[in-house]
DNA sequence: CTAAAATAGTTGCGTTAACAACTAATGTCA
DNA sequence: TGACATTAGTTGTTAACGCAACTATTTTAG
């Protein structure tokens, strides 16, 4: 102990939010990169996509909450992807101020060619991961996004 | 098997990218709000300091290896830190290409206030996980880290 | 010794993100 | 019914990010 008391200082390298947030980047930039260079998709336009082919025809409201992307960059996003004709847009009978939205015939088939590429992608990466260690990781992720909403300090 | 064959859907919710990057994102917003509306300092603000605390007198290329921030978000950051005092640069005698930089005394005492509350806040993470766990996530945070760099796809 | 390559840091610029203000439609309740 | 609140989506503004071009030094090679 000839050094400094222990939280006199932090080691950035590592602090779980850093060591989270840089791993986060990284994967998600090799994965960003992938999609803008194949199919000139942005992360944002392909998690849109990426929901509405789970989800057909449910509303730019709902795609937000269920990609926690902010509605506004739904919003600029799903007009970038109805002018690229990659999906297509009502309006609700019932709701007049809700729209539905679904892939066109076009977007499906990116759809149908992105899904495996990134399945590919991560079951590259979990392979690096023992069975075991792949569970533990699914659980522990688990637990950190249920708490980590009520944190506060 | 009444449904889609298991590759030809992907579930966001499941996919480990996707997962990470909104757990990271969570954990990042609630310490960079605390960062900023107690020491108006952003995320790459802050990190300037924290690494400037363990290595004093580094250069502003240096940070950025070490804080994996590209070069020009440092070189405005550390602008701003500069004029508000928070640290202070020199050039180096040998490279007059390269600044030293290091914390202010004042930069030194919004450090000392931050550390604190940064390890709390990463224990209080922890906390939810039990000490398995916590080594396992060390460990697969490592492994991935390590690899994820080659991946490509 | 000098021309070319490499390095440290800055700046310009296009893209993306976050927040709030706004419009239009619907829901609520006295 | 009719004012008020709520909700869906759009738009404006500002800041953050990331790449590349640029300046100024230093290093390398012939």
């Amino acid at each position: 102990m000839s050094e400094q008391s222990k939280d006199s200082v932090l080691q950035l390298e590592n602090y779980l939010p850093y060591r989270l947030s840089i791993l986060s980047n990284k994967i998600s930039s090799i994965v960003a990169d992938v999609y803008k260079v194949k199919f000139a998709l942005s992360i944002t336009e392909w998690r849109i996509m990426a929901v509405l082919g789970e989800y057909d025809g449910i509303s730019a409201d709902e795609v937000s909450i269920k990609t926690q992307i902010e509605k506004s960059l739904i919003s600029r996003a799903v007009s970038k992807l109805l002018k690229r004709h990659l999906i297509e847009r009502s309006i609700s009978d019932e709701d007049k101020r809700r729209s539905e939205l679904s892939l066109s015939e076009m977007g499906q088939d990116i759809y149908a060619e992105i899904v495996p590429l990134s399945l590919m992608f991560e079951r590259k990466l979990l392979d690096y991961l023992s069975e075991e260690q792949q569970h533990q990781l699914d659980e522990i992720i688990d637990v950190l996004q249920e708490h980590a909403s009520k944190l506060r300090l």
